[in-house]
Order: structure tokens, then C-alpha cells, then sequence
DNA sequence: CTGAAAGCGCTTACAG
DNA sequence: CTGAAAGCGCTTACAG
């Protein structure tokens, strides 16, 4: 009942432990008729190497590891994490490497289990999501010379490979296209302040505001739940001049910002055009449909796990991109009263004519 | 630069690597200045245990297994997972035991993580969730005696321990909530038809809806999806006698109704009342709010946790209730129209006496 | 192509 | 209380 080892291959076989190893892992230094006899015993009274043996031996873990640094509320709502943690896993799976995950409260404690897995050799390698402007994750891991691999950046990755998108070019995107339906007032309800790509998106959002002369383009901050959006939203219409357009950092805020524009009496899309920044399920379940800047998340995750687990080998990489994210219109997205009016009279001049 | 072992905290006491690991360890053997003393050569040098070395000792992972068997579309959306895992994670962290995820495609693919996982003694137990009547993995996990817990059951946990919620009494208090308002039509739309606690909560159903004495308790099976959820409710709405109140057995399907409800022009709650089976973040962004049966879903994971560690530790557990859910009530739900002038008229009556 | 042996970094009886 | 040694189950130079 005592789990197989080499070592009752070997006695079965015939053989020492060392042909038993180099059998089972491909390597020259045994006979092909042996080799197919040690891999055949093997089968026949189910062996499977030992993860701690094998792991002590090579000093490799077979395991990269994925510390969440937000509250569990505000995970669960957000369909991005366990979308990409698919996306990570599957290819991480693919490669027999497992995935350890911890949910922790803020960075420090992020850092305290960096340096508990990689002390204790438990891991190959970490995935850093959430990048923060000035991350002190950052110069941890390059102090202790980690495998590592930042989701976002590259600015403020230092000098860790980065997998990212471009956002400023997606946030230039649906700018252009709000002013293109002829929008002039849009506003920006905004993630987390400390995060990178909040602040990169900002930027782009002023300078692509200011590039089409935009000047009520204003930008409040939140912490991505539904509560903040909302209120965020609240607060945008309820101004002397309100947007006739926002653009939401995720998905989750867009969906509450229908919520009060149904208790506010806005109509969606005829007084107020909303776009979400991620798109999810969510975009498609509500009424009216949001209008949303899409991107492949699973496979946003599976690109970071290859390319994880190339600098786990050694193979110099510095940043990556991934795909830029790219509008999907549909039914939360309108030209505003205003302008819609004016194409009309404009219609109805050429045709007129 | 290489990794410090207890051979160099050995050296550098000038003591035995035995004396070092008692005294690491808090076992007897070791006067009480020279395990001070170890321990602050350890600290001073930085050391940390071989998480392999330690574990090839002691044969024990620390560490346990969840593998998910749900597509990654599913699981993004639904709020129940990433809460009920942080729930789960902390619990483990707070004991040192890692989590290992893997998301598959079918239970064939659950039993040979199983299998692989176990066999390399890489976890010490697992935990099963979404449990299936008649669910292949059951027996397999009796079979490997491999310390186990199921989420849900008892009915279906075979011997294997388990964590339940009492899902029946939940949907029954849900029924009797809608009832009680004055609602006759009520319909039911559940998630997959393999789950066992769909089988539960319509044989609950069932047995609600007969005890009032109500006839037309339709129950509509879906994926759990937002699209199946809408596709159940357009068709519950179509029908020759629609449904005054719909209860559904997740958020998401919920949240999709209220969708279709604003694209069929159906007023909630005044021509339908909905009922959301889970509580999450979703139900509050809405609007109206749902009213829905709410559970503490991450202290669910957390009770998981501790009744898996202590299975693996030996301890005989059988099946362990968690708290029933309860319901909390929203803008969605209220007295059907003809209850209400029902209502209204016995009111006036009574004035008028 | 094969065997005997050292080593990975711990834990734990077993003698002193 | 302490030291020397075997053992956990592998991998990998090193001789034949």
C-alpha cells in the first residue's frame, strides 16, 4: 500500500536507481529495450515521481505564485481576475507548473509572502498584477533577483519584464469616438488613484480631450466598486453641466452607473452615452447593452504565464504587449440629443436639395 | 549569495544540524540558551526552511488542491467563486498551507489532477465543488483515500465529509416570501440540471409551491449563464400565463432579467418581482436593487478550510452545516398588481366599515 | 551502456 | 542535553 519509488522499479527491473532516473527522464545513459522495460514496470505498479524529491534534487518548484493585494468584495465583483486567472492557469497547466494563489490585504503583506515562498523555494516565480505607481513590490523583487513578471506597465516596472497594453491608445480610441458622434462633454470615472495605468490613462484622456478642444473633461477617481461609480456618476449629472458621455474604468462602475441614471430618470443612450473599460458578460447582460473596450483577458493571462515562465529559463525579456483593447459598440453608446439633431437638420437640408 | 541551510547555522553555533532542527522546531533536546542562540544565528542569516527538504521529511505538502470544472466564461462572471476562494486562502495562509488552483474543462480532467497531484504527494487534500449527482469524482477520491471535502451535499458526498448549506429551506422561505406578498404564478429558473443542489432546490420548490397550493410552478433549467438566464426569462414572459414573481438560482441570471424585463417594457417589481439565489455586489448595482438570498460567502471558504485541515489531520469529520441563506429584501420584490388593489380594496373596506 | 555513490536540506530515532 | 547517522526519493557526475 506504500507508494512506488525508483527504488522498487529498480529491484524489479533489475537495475540500478541511476538507469531507473535516466529511463524515466529521457535520458541517454540506458539501453532502449531496458528503457522501455523500467517505463512499462513503471506503468504497471503506477509510480509518479515524487514532487518533493524531485524538487529538492533540481532545486526548481515547479510552481509560480499569484498574490492578490485587494479586498475579497471587490475581487469577486470584478469577472477580470478569475478571467485571467483561467487564462494563467490553463497554460501554466499545460506545462505541468501549478499555480499558488494567496489573497492578502495590501502590499506589505504581498512582500511578506514573496519572501516566504521564494525563501522557502516554493516558488519559481511571481506574477505582479495591480501595479501601482511607485510599487514598492517592485524593488523587492528585483533586491532578491525573483523570477518575476508585472501584468500592466512598462513604466514603473523597473526593470522587470512586463506583459502590457496599451491603454492610452484604447482611452484615445473611445475618445475619438465620442467626439466623432459628436459629443463635446465627457467625463472619466476613474479606478484606483495609486495604480499605473490609472495614471496613464488619465494622461491620455487629457491630452486626447484637449487635442479635440474639449474643456469640461473631468476625471473623478474611485476605488472600482459599484458603490464609488455610482456615486461618482451621481455626482457627474447631478453638476451644472453634466457629460453627455463617460467613460468608466471597468465594467462593474458602468453597470451601477445604468443603475442611477434608471433612478435619476437619464435616458441611456439619448441623454447620457456610457462606455465600459473592460468588457465582461456583465457589458452584454444589461439593458441597454454597454458599449465597451474589449480585450481577450484569458488570453491576456496566458501570455503572461509563457512568458513567466521564459524568465524562469532564463531567457532575457524585457517588456511585451499584448494587444491593445478595441471598442465594441453597442447599445449604451449615441450620438447626444444635440448633434443628433443637428445631423437631422442637416439631413433634412440635403435632402431638401 | 547561495541560500543559508541549517548545516551553516550548525557550523556557525558550532552544534549539530539535529540540535539546529530541534531547536527550530520547539522540540526538546536543546537547553534553552542554545536554541536562543540558533535562533538567532538563523535570523541573522536569513534563514528559511526547504520548503522540498521539509516536505520530503515529513511527507506532508502543506499545501491543498481546488480544481475548478466550470469554462472560464462562467467563472469570471459569477461573484460566488473569487469570494468563497479569498475566504478559503485565508484561512490556509493563516496556517501556512497553499492553495493549488487549476481550472478544467470536465470532471474526467478533476480526477487526473487528482490523481497526478496526489500521486506526487504535491497536496495533502482537496475540495470539490459544483458537486453533480452521481459526480464521478466521489468515488475516485474514496478510493484514493485522499482527505477530501465537499461543498455542498450531504446527498451525494458518498462517504467523503462535507460543508452543506441547507438550500432547501432557503428556497422554501423564498416561496413562502412571494406567497405571503400575495404572488400565486411563481416560476423557478435553476442552474444546471447535473448540480445536486439544483435537484434539491427544485425537489424544494416542488414541495413549496404544492404545500400553497399553486399550480403553475414552472421551473426553467440553465447553464447559470446570463444568456440562458435571459433566454428563460423572455420565455416565462411570453408565455399565455407569465409568471408574477421568477426566482433564480444565481445573481448573474438575475441581473440579465431585469434586462430583458427593461426590453419587454415589464415593470419590476410591479409586474414581476425577482428573487436573485445569490447575494453579491451585482445585486446592489442595479436597478431596482434585487432582493436575494444572502449567504457570508468567503466565511463558506473559510469553514471549508478548516474542516478540510482537519481531515488531513486526522480528525473524523462527517458532514458539517454551514449557516441557511437568508433573504434580503430589495426594490424588486413586492405584491403582485392584483394583490395590491386586492390590498387596497380590503383596505378601503375596512375604512369604509 | 551500466553500477555504485554522493548530494539536495531537512527530520528523527538512537546512542552517549 | 548533545552528537553522529540514517532516511525521505529523487538526480547526476564519476568510474567501469
Amino acid at each position: 500500500m506504500k507508494r512506488p519509488t525508483i527504488g522498487d522499479i529498480a529491484k524489479r527491473a533489475g537495475v540500478s536507481i541511476g538507469a531507473v532516473s535516466y529511463a524515466l527522464n529521457n535520458q541517454p545513459g540506458v539501453s532502449e529495450t531496458t528503457r522501455a522495460r523500467i517505463l512499462a514496470i513503471a506503468e504497471e505498479i503506477g509510480w509518479q515521481p515524487s514532487f518533493a524529491a524531485r524538487s529538492l534534487s533540481v532545486s526548481r518548484a515547479n510552481a509560480v505564485g499569484l498574490v492578490l493585494a485587494r479586498p475579497a468584495r471587490l475581487l469577486g465583483v470584478e469577472p477580470f481576475f478569475m478571467q485571467f486567472i483561467s487564462g494563467l492557469e490553463a497554460e501554466l497547466a499545460s506545462r505541468s507548473v501549478a499555480l499558488l494563489l494567496q489573497v492578502v490585504e495590501d502590499h506589505d503583506h504581498a512582500i511578506e509572502a514573496f519572501r516566504r515562498w521564494w525563501g522557502e523555494r516554493r516558488i519559481d516565480g511571481v506574477i505582479v498584477m495591480d501595479l501601482f505607481h511607485q510599487d514598492s513590490r517592485i524593488p523587492v523583487l528585483e533586491l532578491l533577483r525573483m523570477p518575476a513578471v508585472v501584468v500592466g506597465g512598462p513604466e514603473g516596472a523597473g526593470s522587470l519584464p512586463c506583459v502590457w497594453s496599451n491603454d492610452a491608445a484604447a482611452v484615445a480610441g473611445a475618445v475619438d469616438y465620442l467626439v466623432a458622434l459628436g459629443h463635446r462633454d465627457i467625463a472619466r470615472v476613474a479606478g484606483l488613484s495609486g495604480l499605473e495605468h490609472t495614471v496613464t490613462r488619465s494622461h491620455a484622456f487629457e491630452a486626447a480631450t484637449s487635442r479635440h478642444g474639449l474643456e469640461h473633461a473631468t476625471v473623478i477617481l474611485t476605488d472600482y466598486s459599484g458603490e464609488q461609480g455610482a456615486r461618482a456618476t451621481r455626482s457627474l449629472l447631478s453638476g451644472r453641466r453634466p457629460p453627455t458621455a463617460i467613460i468608466y474604468d471597468n465594467d462593474v462602475m458602468a453597470v451601477a452607473a445604468l443603475g442611477v441614471t434608471a433612478e435619476m430618470g437619464v435616458s441611456v443612450p439619448d441623454d447620457l452615452s456610457i462606455i465600459a473599460g473592460d468588457d465582461s458578460a456583465l457589458c452584454r447582460l444589461v439593458h441597454p447593452s454597454l458599449t465597451a473596450l474589449a480585450r481577450d483577458i484569458s488570453a491576456y493571462g496566458g501570455h503572461t504565464a509563457r512568458t513567466l515562465l521564459k524568465v524562469i529559463d532564463g531567457v532575457e525579456v524585457s517588456s511585451v504587449e499584448d494587444h491593445v483593447a478595441y471598442l465594441v459598440p453597442r447599445a449604451s453608446t449615441a450620438p447626444p440629443r444635440g448633434a443628433r439633431g443637428a445631423v437631422s437638420e442637416l439631413e433634412a437640408g440635403v435632402a431638401g436639395a
